[in-house]
DNA sequence: CGCTTACTTGAGTCTGGTCAAACGGGGTGG
DNA sequence: CCACCCCGTTTGACCAGACTCAAGTAAGCG
């Protein structure tokens, strides 16, 4: 799935890399308001990126699963404006955000897959924006859980069983913008054609081809990716 | 509002760049499905990037305005996937894709640069989708109003007079995610409570304060940024 | 003058939200 | 072992925000 890299740039990498950070589920990786130094890669398991408005309702914008980058918002831009949070245990690679512009300078090469990835997540926020604003509730749901059975599976990242998706749906209906109840009787609806099983704490996919004919939604359409 | 360049990097554009596009009003600069061999940016006037559903559903992702890039994403991940269309005539600045990977093995500057409008671009869609998935119409028309002022302002982009947007109430609808009619109505509330008001084919903004107030929009918050 | 485009407005419907209550499994203290 | 609690899920009743349909106005243009 990953592209090889260079000898050298795995050489810089080593150097670039000041350490790991294991984090628990449900902790709070980066928060938004902060001027974090670091910049991280995933190693392992996943978690969720989101934002408050001022009265504490919450969007998640994306999910981060390994190979995605967090925080280079943050290390561009001066202040994060987003938190991210874990969904699993995570283990995550750190780098110093100071090295960044020397990484640009000595080896281009993984400068420009840093910009492949931002595209990359540009992209999927694309597409998770015509959901919200165009898709039905039940559209939205079915893309939503074909998407990220997609990327999980892609990255060989697994729950119990293959084709699970651990996840409440607490935190489906703060990434599909809609209420707890009516997120659970749209997937109520999905069960019932037999689209998925919902299995404590998490959801099975039974025919991922039908979610997405449902959803309108083409799939990932992706090559080899870069790894930082 | 932009910073200064280095002699050598203009030097490199001026080579990298290979032409100037001028586009209608209307007219549709990029195409989803295309494999564009050019990069733009945008020099004068703005459009919107855009997604369709298979039925035709609309949803504008962006705006796209000067100092902006448009065909970043095709150029890296092969594909657009979406579509960008002129609201006004622009003036584009034309690169070759091809060329790309040279600038960042010559010019780590420009190429830190890029990433940097990437990554700029992902922070208005994190903002897009918070408004989409869980801010009421009203916020979101306050929001994408006070939104859109903002940064024409910080371009220089005008209309007739200092705090006009022109544009038409269909795009405000396929922005915010609602029909033409509800759009409609909910702009009205904004002119009934003073907030702007409409006039023919445009909004002028009386009271930018108040937009964000109403929709709790901390603003842009943005420094000196790069242009290329 | 008739045509088109953009905006308005009203009526009725439907999707999705809110409130309230209940269920069921896992963990904990007694 | 059992009572209790907590969390995540489920359900029903009712309400409100947003959609569709339909019609009408106003300005611009050939």
């Amino acid at each position: 799935m990953f592209r090889d890299f260079e000898d050298q740039e795995l050489d810089f990498i080593s150097t670039f890399k000041t350490g790991e950070l294991s984090v628990e589920k449900g902790s709070t990786v980066l928060v938004e308001g902060n001027h974090s130094a670091h910049l991280y890669t995933v190693l392992s398991g996943w978690g969720f990126r989101y934002k408050l408005l001022p009265d504490g309702r919450r969007q998640i914008l994306n999910f981060v699963m390994p190979g995605d980058m967090i925080g280079l918002q943050g290390s561009l831009l001066g202040e994060m404006q987003h938190s991210v949070e874990a969904l699993s245990p995570m283990l995550l690679c750190v780098f110093e955000r100071d090295n960044l512009f020397g990484l640009y300078r000595k080896h281009p090469g993984l400068a420009f897959d840093i910009t492949w990835i931002a595209s990359r997540e540009e992209r999927m926020l694309d597409e998770n924006l015509l959901s919200l604003g165009r898709r039905s509730a039940i559209e939205r749901a079915a893309y939503l859980l074909a998407f990220i059975h997609s990327r999980a599976k892609s990255v060989g990242l697994k729950g119990g069983s293959p084709n699970e998706v651990a996840i409440s749906q607490q935190h489906i209906a703060d990434t599909l913008g809609l209420s707890l109840v009516h997120t659970n009787k749209t997937i109520r609806k999905l069960i019932d054609r037999k689209l998925i099983s919902w299995r404590d704490r998490g959801c099975e996919i039974a025919d991922l081809e039908g979610l997405m004919k449902l959803s309108g939604w083409e799939g990932l359409r992706e090559d080899k990716r870069p790894l930082l």
